[in-house]
DNA sequence: AAAACATATGAGCAATTGTTCATATGATGA
DNA sequence: TCATCATATGAACAATTGCTCATATGTTTT
């Protein structure tokens, strides 16, 4: 026979993971909300031009047209980018007449990017 | 007159970072390659997905239809994800006859979600 | 007010991504 | 060997993303 529900997930013919792991889980794991912001904050780590421009930032706050020009990029890819680095809080902004400076806003950004080189170099 | 290069990057009027910070980011800016591996790792932190199987691994390795399970997600879904985290080795794997038990492959995967959680959560 | 400079932003496009569906591979037991 | 279970994988599709181009906003200077 072993007709399969239609709307119930496949199920393995046994379940391997003890009962009391499965009920660790459910307590652990953060609730979907927070999964997708936690995933939000990663996707903006998941670019090679942030994440030049958050090294850049390592070193000195910075203008838009600064960073532009040492990374070789133009003012409105870099001015893109920092909007989505803003909105995640990983930067920060001051304005000094025509010009923002842009600075790291703390120093989980750091410590992120350490442990993702630490892993790379392995 | 102000006739714009070309090929040349914009420029600002004034440069505002002093030169010795122009040489220190020169100096420790990964090189492309770094960066874009860098990308790429975080890459595989940017769904909610592959955090959630990272999650369930906290507690016990697992096997594939297992974890399909309790995320409530098919076979196929997570089997592509996990080769994902396989091949960014963050995750490892032992057969024992038909099944497959995948685990965490090192501490950074705690240590890269333990900062980002730290991040969103202020 | 007008011109010039620094920055921000919206539309559009090519490229990438996560899932589903179908099917292949691999291992076990009859 | 054949059927079955567990896992892996390729193709396809919708959704998302990073850049460019054009233009808007905001600030300073004349």
């Amino acid at each position: 026979m072993t007709e399969k529900g239609l709307q119930e997930a496949e199920r393995c013919e046994l379940i391997h993971v003890h009962e009391d792991i499965i009920k660790k889980v459910d307590r652990t794991m953060p609730d979907d909300e927070t999964l997708y912001d936690l995933a939000d904050l990663f996707r903006i780590f998941a670019d090679s031009t942030r994440i030049k421009i958050l090294y850049v930032l390592f070193e000195s706050e910075m203008c838009v047209c600064d960073i532009a020009q040492l990374l070789g990029m133009t003012q409105s890819a870099i001015s893109h980018q920092l909007r989505s680095l803003k909105q995640s809080k990983l930067v920060k902004y001051r304005r000094e007449g025509k010009t923002v400076f842009y600075s790291l806003a703390d120093d989980h950004v750091v410590t992120i990017l350490a442990q993702g080189m630490e892993h790379i170099e392995e």
